[in-house]
DNA sequence: GGCTGCGCTAAGCGCTCGCTCACCTTGGGC
DNA sequence: GCCCAAGGTGAGCGAGCGCTTAGCGCAGCC
């Protein structure tokens, strides 16, 4: 369990919070197709036939595929949230709590890519309050970081001219891994998590 | 024209090479359709009515919507590998190519935002042939900015541990600027290219 | 053992999509 | 003045889309 939980950043399987049973499987065959083909590509068709149902039954469990992106948009970036502010709020200096977040940030990225690739490239998908509502969580995981390294500029570890220039540049560095890495590749999520916050500690001038 | 040529990282206006006009008009209305909606989500009505045109005119000028993509991808990654190209062939130290060749990637990013995000996120809306075309061109941008890092490290400019790993996080945070990049926020291409380029050189160790 | 309600399916509605086709307009050559 | 190619339009085709509806099977209760 604890083996699985590093090896995906951190959790060991997701939507469990989603019930009953075939909304669940309808969830997690939607997050396949929509971050394989995109959400505007991906048909509730083929979101039920991966699910092993008909068509009709997506629209018992949910009331439009928008509604299956925004929950999974949802749960997504919570579970994403809840990794930063997890290392945010471990005791240790600022150098190692940056060091953790990134890391673990960047294995959930990594490990859980079909997720994060949803979450973090399709939030256009969503309507204007469902929009609102996530982009409300983003501000919340900038936050995180940002409190992060101003702790270090605080405490004289880190040296950053552009405090929130540096957590945008640290955030975008971890949130395109969702884009390019995939499972046929040289690397395990553990070590670009590794590789990963060490570029970032010499970013704020801590490596 | 060469402070224009400045703020947008490299070009003055673009798809000159796109003729005749009515080609160009809808090339142009489908990178601004693209970016805003994404590929799918964007109908050839749409792209028409952009152009002032009614719908049958895109089939004049083009095969299928595809090929509009296509064309405006290989166009994109062509004049993306330019700049790099430009930045990696001048005279200087590594430290002062992997300076240029980033701020000037960056400022393309950030000022020709609207063509990076297509060139950058709709790559796998193309089909197979298209797609490894341009996935060819991907890999000569991934060894223009090795080459610079490889330079370094041999000079002993630079503390590289993991070239291809710091390669592709360069690489993968200047194409991030694509995705969150706009017009409206509180930072130029130019502060945004200085600021970047900045962070590299700390991350290769020459900061 | 019959009834009820829930989860699901088969069929299909109305609509919009990418794309086509028959026809129209216009500017240059003779 | 007439012709024709090039470049455009209006109308619409077949297909596939998101989503709905009528009804079926079956577990649980009396």
């Amino acid at each position: 369990m604890s083996t699985a939980e590093e090896t995906t950043g951190g959790e060991v399987e997701p939507w469990e919070e989603v019930t009953p049973d075939a909304a669940r499987r309808l969830l997690v065959a939607a997050v396949e197709a929509f971050a394989e083909r995109g959400y505007h590509a991906t048909t509730t068709r083929d979101i039920a036939s991966r699910a092993g149902m008909s068509p009709a039954a997506l629209y018992i469990h949910y009331k439009t595929k928008e509604e299956l992106l925004h929950r999974i948009s949802r749960i997504g970036h919570d579970r994403a949230l809840d990794i930063l502010r997890t290392a945010s709020r471990r005791e240790g200096t600022a150098k190692e709590r940056l060091a953790d977040a990134v890391g673990s940030f960047v294995r959930w990225h990594a490990g859980r890519r079909t997720t994060a690739r949803v979450v973090q490239y399709e939030l256009d998908a969503l309507g204007p309050e469902a929009r609102a509502e996530i982009v409300a969580l983003r501000r919340q995981v900038d936050a995180e970081v940002r409190g992060i390294i101003e702790d270090g500029v605080a405490s004289g570890e880190f040296d950053v001219r552009d405090v929130q220039g540096t957590t945008l540049a640290v955030l975008s560095l971890c949130i395109d891994v969702a884009r390019w890495f995939t499972v046929n590749g040289p690397r395990t999520p553990e070590e670009v998590g590794a590789l990963y916050a060490d570029l970032v500690l010499r970013m704020v001038g801590a490596g």
